[in-house]
DNA sequence: GAATCCTTCTTGAAATTTAAACAATTGGGG
DNA sequence: CCCCAATTGTTTAAATTTCAAGAAGGATTC
C-alpha cells in the first residue's frame, strides 16, 4: 500500500479526459448493475454465471477444462470452481474427469443447464439491445468494438503473432 | 426466475454485434480487474472504494450526505452503510450527524484519508492512462465518451429536463 | 395532532469474490 | 529413474456485495 513516485509532476487528465473516464466508469457499473438485475430476476443467476454457461454451450461436447473456461470468462481458476460449485448445485453443470490429465476436470454443461439457456437468452439479448444497441448508431456500435478490443489487447495482449517473435 | 417470452421470435445479435458485445464484455471485465489490483496494491482498497474518497474529496467540506455518495458512485445506501464503515476503521472518513435532519449522516473525508488520496492518485491516472487512453486516439477518445454518456443516461435518466414536463 | 406514508441509513445473513496456501500430477533435465 | 519446477484445480478464511428487513425521523393528510 505505498505509493507512486511524486517526484516527477503527474500528468493529470484533462477535463475532457476526465468527462470521458467518467462517462465510461458511470455507464460500465450501471449496465454491469443493470444486467446482473436482469439475469438473476430471470435466470437465478449473475452474469459472470451466466456467460459461463454461454461459454459451455458453444464448446464441443458442451464442455470445456476448467482452465479454459476460465481464460475465456476471464476470471481466475479459484472464481471458477466456486462458480462451477454453485451451478453444480443447480443441476446445470456437472463435472467429469480428464482422461488424459489425472489433474484435470471438465465443467460440463448438463440439459438442464442448456434449457436454461435457451429459456432465458431471449431476454438477455433483449437487455443488452433495449441498453446499448438501440441506442448507438452504427458508427458508434463500430467505434465502441474496435475501442474496446483496443483495451482488452492492451491488458491482456493475445499470442497472436507469437509465432513471429522478430515482429516483436 | 421465470423467462422471456419466446413466442415471439427472438431477435438475436448479428455476427458483428456479438463481437462488439464480447469485447465491451471482455475490456469492462479486465479493466476493472485491473484497476482494483492495482488500487489495492498501492492503495489498500478496490476501486469503487477509491472513488468514494475521490467523491468526497471533491465536495464542499469534503462531506456527502450518504444518499448523494451513494449516488454519486451508483451504488445502494447499504453497499455504502458497509464500505464507510471499513474506510471509517482505515480512519480515512468518519461519520458526522447532519444537524438538520435527525436521520441525516455526513460522510467525512479525514485528513489522513486525504493524504492517501493525494499520494496515490498519481498511480491511479497512470494506470488509467496507460490502459486507456494511452492506446486510443483523439476521435477514439471521443467518440468512448459520446457512446458511454448514452448508455448512461440510457440506464438511469438524469433529470435534464425534469422542468418541462410537457417535453416529456 | 394522530395516522400514515416516505426517506434515510443501518443491520444481519447469505452469496460471491479475493487472496493465499495446498495437494496432486505432469513434464523436463540430468 | 529421480529431482524439481510448473500446471491444474481445490480449499480455507477474510473481504465484499447483495438482499431483505427494520429503526427512526420527517412529511403529508385529514
Amino acid at each position: 500500500m505505498d505509493a507512486a513516485p511524486a517526484t516527477e509532476d503527474t500528468r493529470w487528465l484533462t477535463d475532457d479526459e476526465q468527462r470521458i473516464w467518467r462517462a465510461y466508469v458511470h455507464a460500465s457499473t450501471l449496465l454491469e448493475d443493470h444486467l446482473d438485475r436482469q439475469l438473476q430476476r430471470d435466470a437465478g443467476m449473475p452474469h459472470i454465471y451466466y456467460g459461463l454457461l454461454v461459454g459451455l454451450g458453444e464448446a464441443d461436447g458442451r464442455r470445456l477444462r476448467m482452465t479454459e473456461l476460465a481464460m475465456k470468462a476471464k476470471i481466475t481458476r479459484s472464481r471458477l470452481s466456486h462458480a462451477i460449485a454453485r451451478l453444480e448445485k443447480n443441476g446445470w453443470v456437472r463435472r467429469e474427469d480428464c482422461p488424459s490429465d489425472k489433474r484435470g476436470q471438465f465443467a460440463v454443461l448438463t440439459d438442464e443447464g442448456y434449457e436454461v439457456l435457451q429459456r432465458t437468452a431471449p431476454g438477455h439479448v433483449r437487455a443488452v439491445r433495449q441498453a446499448v444497441f438501440e441506442l448507438l448508431t452504427p458508427e458508434q456500435q463500430k467505434s465502441l468494438g474496435e475501442i474496446m478490443q483496443i483495451v482488452a489487447e492492451g491488458l491482456q495482449p493475445s499470442d497472436a503473432g507469437a509465432d513471429l517473435p522478430w515482429l516483436r
